[in-house]
DNA sequence: TGTAGGCTCAAACAAGCGTTTGATTCATAC
DNA sequence: GTATGAATCAAACGCTTGTTTGAGCCTACA
């Protein structure tokens, strides 16, 4: 069944990214992940090399992904016109809210980057920063541009404010509990609506109030 | 010396909450914990019975207080004049604050509530969620009282974005890091002080502009 | 048909884990 | 001075971890 329809390494792909963000990377055995992938404890060896070069395939399957979404949206929201806060906001919030409601495994990578900053992984979050540190850098440049009374300290600042709502909503973490009645993409669409409303009002803030 | 100065159980629980902060808490051995409080391997079975109580014990020792300054503080806000939000976002940020620039560790804990949230600890998470949400609930009253348009969806939405902010940005996620010339005391107080304002900013979102 | 070589498998490896044991130390109280 | 009980200790417990092994399967090419 699945176990034809996809190749061990995706199998294992799959099953670590969800597990991962289950229970974290040192909190998930690499016999859990095969049980769940259905596949021998050695085929991660094999495949993979080592259980660090699995996390880092893991993140690097979704991230290229989003990364390049969040780059491409971002060009459209500054070609347009010069200075829409909102769409810049949009760029960096909506791929990650993509990512989170998309079929196939892609809610759990977003609580596997939420644990990527928790767990001090330290060669997980160099690697992160090296690979994906001038995407922030140009969404720094786009809110700078259209934002041009903010000093570089209030923008970093704010950008890393911007980051920390976003994981923890993204996340599950804090209080807001998902409705009965409301579908999980219905909840997530929200959730990034509120953030990119509350993020614009925190960015402007000393410049129009 | 040390070893003299302070008990056995609260060198295991300074080097716990040091280590916990950087490595998690399943990261972390007890034989690490021990080793660094110059203390026997069995100590940590004898004073605390398990690993996880040990844990617990970690967070009650810091949580309690910092709740407590919470919740004085938030009263002495809404005391004192009707509606302060910025003072009420101070009262939830600055024990906050306080606790990480604390000597004698307090620093490490921040990282530990960090990583409590992004490890799903679940028993810990419970556990947080259980001893500590009243406090939540209080600051969501209070913030309520003073914006009285803000709808309960959006104030607990707001309320998880400053949670988010706040943790991301004291435990040194990001990409902010402290210039060389800057005490990590004014560090802090400037993080405190910048978020009080985006997040100020953001709780209005909707109400002034 | 024969033979490579990619892949999977059960089994074992050393190392590290949390926890327990039973003896020993040491201050206090009778 | 001796008995009591808390505290500490080295050592070992059973178990799980990531990784490795070597034999076997199975497809593909000659």
């Amino acid at each position: 069944m699945s176990k034809t329809q996809f190749s061990t390494k995706e199998r294992i792909l799959d099953a670590a990214e969800t597990l991962f963000a289950q229970y974290g990377f040192g909190g998930t055995s690499l016999r859990q992940v095969t049980s769940q992938a259905d596949v021998n404890i050695a085929a991660v060896n094999y495949h993979f090399g080592s259980k660090e070069n699995l996390v880092n395939e893991v993140f690097r399957r979704r991230m290229d992904e989003m990364s390049a979404q969040r780059l491409s949206q971002l060009k459209l929201a500054v070609g347009t016109d010069s200075a829409d806060l909102d769409a810049i906001l949009a760029a960096f919030v909506e791929p990650a809210l993509a990512m989170a409601q998309d079929r196939h495994g892609g809610g759990a990578f977003i609580r596997v980057i939420a644990r990527a900053y928790a767990e001090k992984n330290d060669g997980l979050r160099r690697f992160l920063s090296e690979q994906y540190g001038h995407v922030l850098r140009e969404f720094a440049k786009a809110i700078s541009g259209c934002m041009p009374g903010l000093s570089k300290g209030e923008l970093y600042w704010r950008l890393d404010f911007l980051a920390g709502s976003l994981t923890y909503a993204m996340a599950d973490f804090g209080m807001i509990k998902r409705p009965a009645g409301v579908s999980e993409v219905e909840h997530r669409q929200h959730a990034a609506q509120e953030l990119i409303r509350f993020a614009s009002a925190g960015f402007k803030a000393g410049k129009i109030n």
